[in-house]
DNA sequence: TGACTATATCGCCAAATAGCGATATTTCTG
DNA sequence: CAGAAATATCGCTATTTGGCGATATAGTCA
């Protein structure tokens, strides 16, 4: 995006946005920013099915975000892209920076 | 999202993350990362109807990533989150790294 | 005031998708 | 091989949302 980007790089880019927009992705994501976990594992740290885990284990792994190894009848899980705690604090920084911004106008009553 | 995110927590990030997930909204930060634009000179950029410029700089302007001034009848708005610009080159690297290593598996053979 | 321009909103439709239960597939173990 | 355990996939539903044309609202100017 250092030149004009054309419509295709701005898809491509959207869509990877689209992995981040999700709670249950990023509870994962946050997961295995510790260490790797099997998806069952993830499944008994979030709170919903094993079929939706998997299912956005899928989503975030072919936006090549994770890597996979199969263990045994097992697969795990561990993080591919560290790129993705630096895009989070980035919108933590905002999402606290707007918070604090209007609670100062609270403040100022 | 430095410590153990609640749900709540991470249901705000992945909001802002949608606000970015697409295309449209993409092009209209990537205008103004120049300059102020008013809804007109976006539409005329933008291969899309007034209505969906309009629709779409609302959520942006919610989401409290653009200023808004009205000038007489016209309405200006310009960026004020400059970390947009950021998030989108982290993405834009990490595509770009993907891209090339997936070459790099063509060029192997 | 009325015509004109700029912007916002409304009602609608089509497409995408999070989530679920059920089931298929794969792997290990006996 | 049969059975169990782990994971992936399927069919489905409900919700969200990008996009459009039509219309409403607000500002300017004669």
């Amino acid at each position: 995006m250092s030149q004009k980007p054309n419509r295709e790089s701005l898809i491509r880019v959207a869509e990877m946005f689209r992995v981040f927009s999700e709670p249950t992705r990023l509870a994962i994501l946050q997961l295995l920013k510790d260490q790797p976990y099997s998806v069952n594992d993830l499944v008994e740290q979030l709170e919903t099915s094993q079929a939706n885990v998997s299912k956005q284990l899928k989503t975030l792994y072919e936006a090549d975000l994770l890597f996979r190894e199969q263990r045994g009848n097992q697969v795990f899980y561990s993080i591919k892209e560290k790129m993705v705690y630096d895009l989070c604090e980035l919108v933590c920084d905002k999402l606290n920076r707007s918070a604090r911004a209007s609670a100062e106008v609270f403040y100022q009553i």
